[in-house]
DNA sequence: CTCACTGCAAATGCTTTGCAAAATC
DNA sequence: GATTTTGCAAAGCATTTGCAGTGAG
């Protein structure tokens, strides 16, 4: 089954309503992950479908998705929610570009250790983290470089 | 030379005029580095203390500060940003708990091997991180506990 | 049919800004 | 004294909420 099957399988399930709203908003989340879209990004995305959908509907279908552990809110600094897809057993990071802004992923999760280290030393039961590093990407070094 | 001094110390070098509210709002933010207020919250103290500040005062005061990487802008999903002083040297992380909202400090930093292996991997120049755990409380796991 | 869900507009809460008065250098 | 900085109030954003109408089950 594939994500977004298994997705609108949670939705059903949930006891909430399975609207065309809900839906729509749910595909665009799952189709662009990658792009940690924030609300108003999804709602122009609807908007452009001529769907009659408000920005209000996105928030609360953002707000009831994150209940249901489907998406995960994260912020990047910008001022704004931004949302990707939560997917079970794929721990990833996050490298955040502060030149560019641009947010790229590190698609491997390599804390075990530290967890198991800070729960011990620090009587706290860890449910989950986020690492984000700052930094420079490829293309911004590389542009610095031929500006000098 | 303090902490405090050397704070005032660059504040007075900066080239910005060093007036009363900044040292007083500088000086909140170095006695409580442990509490990460929020700009509200450091309005509260200097209101309580009839001085004559704004809460805009505060926030410019605080924007002042970040830019001179004096302190250090965060976001515990709380809606407000928060600040702590920015150490040099001393990186470390934080425990959230998802039921208190209290943030714990892990006074250790153990992410040196892994920037070094995300840095080659990901061609990334990474100047800073941020490792947030979300968990349980050792209080809060106690109550849950005593509630059974 | 019923009740959850929706769009709209108004409200909220944090943060920023315009401006004349006040303070620093 | 010139230029920053300030307090206040108003404006600016992202997000939330009240409410009457709509739609899923």
């Amino acid at each position: 089954m594939s994500i977004t099957e298994k997705a609108k399988e949670i939705l059903a399930n949930s006891g909430y309503k399975v609207t065309n709203q809900r839906k729509r908003i749910l595909e665009i989340i799952l189709d662009n992950t990658h792009r940690h879209m924030s609300a108003e990004e999804i709602y122009e995305i609807v908007k452009d479908e001529n769907l009659d959908v408000g920005l209000a509907t996105v928030y609360r279908a953002l707000e009831l998705f994150e209940e249901l552990n489907i998406i995960h809110k994260m912020n990047f600094g910008d001022g704004r929610s931004r949302y990707e897809l939560k997917e079970e057993d794929h721990h990833h990071h996050h490298l955040v570009c502060t030149s560019c802004n641009e947010v790229f992923e590190v698609d491997e999760d390599l804390l075990d250790q530290l967890e198991e280290k800070v729960e011990k030393k620090y009587k706290f039961r860890i449910t989950g983290h986020h690492l984000k590093f700052l930094g420079i990407c490829e293309n911004c070094h590389e542009q610095q470089r031929l500006g000098d």
